[in-house]
DNA sequence: GCCAACGTTGGC
DNA sequence: GCCAACGTTGGC
């Protein structure tokens, strides 16, 4: 998939578990994006993810859905530490060290935003189709093109200035 | 907490 | 390998 129009990337979490905030306030600003339990997400990180491309940071399963960051991926991808952790709600018992089955990338959040609510997508023009409005998505990571990612930069730009 | 949409599981 | 049942996601 992905393929030419692939330029950034949509990546969920939810706020109680890794907020924009607790990120940007780590060392260098990153965290491994831990938990990803889905094949086609895990792909897109294990295939298509590359070092510097844009990120949009999503706060999602909150009472404030929405863009909250402009980050990028700081790393390839690597085995995400959690599936051997059998203390962890993401451990998995079919994978092993040999042969892991889930792997992550770091993200580095560059600035923390205004939040973008789904309401400001739809009523950005270039934003319409994009995955993450589309009803019964639930992809945590979604390939963004450059066009809705300038929409949106730009969205943010203009906000500030008023 | 509702519920639509979708992914995963497992019996056959 | 089909597909029904089940679980999860996530906006509202």
């Amino acid at each position: 998939m992905a393929g030419k129009d692939k330029f950034a990337w949509l990546m969920k979490s939810e706020p109680s578990e890794v907020s924009v905030q607790y990120t940007y306030n780590r060392p260098k600003h990153t965290i491994g994006w831990f938990g990803v339990r889905n094949y086609q997400a895990r792909n897109f990180m294990r295939d298509d993810c590359r070092i510097a491309d844009p990120v949009l940071f999503y706060h999602s399963s909150c009472p404030e859905p929405g863009i909250v960051g402009l980050a990028e991926v700081a790393s390839s991808a690597y085995p995400d530490p959690t599936q051997f952790d059998v203390k962890s709600q993401y451990y998995d018992p079919k994978s092993t060290k040999e042969n892991p089955r889930w792997v992550q990338v770091d993200v580095k959040v560059n600035k923390i935003i205004d939040r973008v609510s789904l309401d400001d997508l739809r009523a950005i023009p270039a934003c319409a189709d994009m995955l993450v409005l589309r009803k019964g998505n639930r992809l945590s990571i979604t390939p963004v093109t450059e066009k809705q990612y300038k929409a949106i930069v730009n969205f943010v730009k203009k906000k500030n200035e008023n």
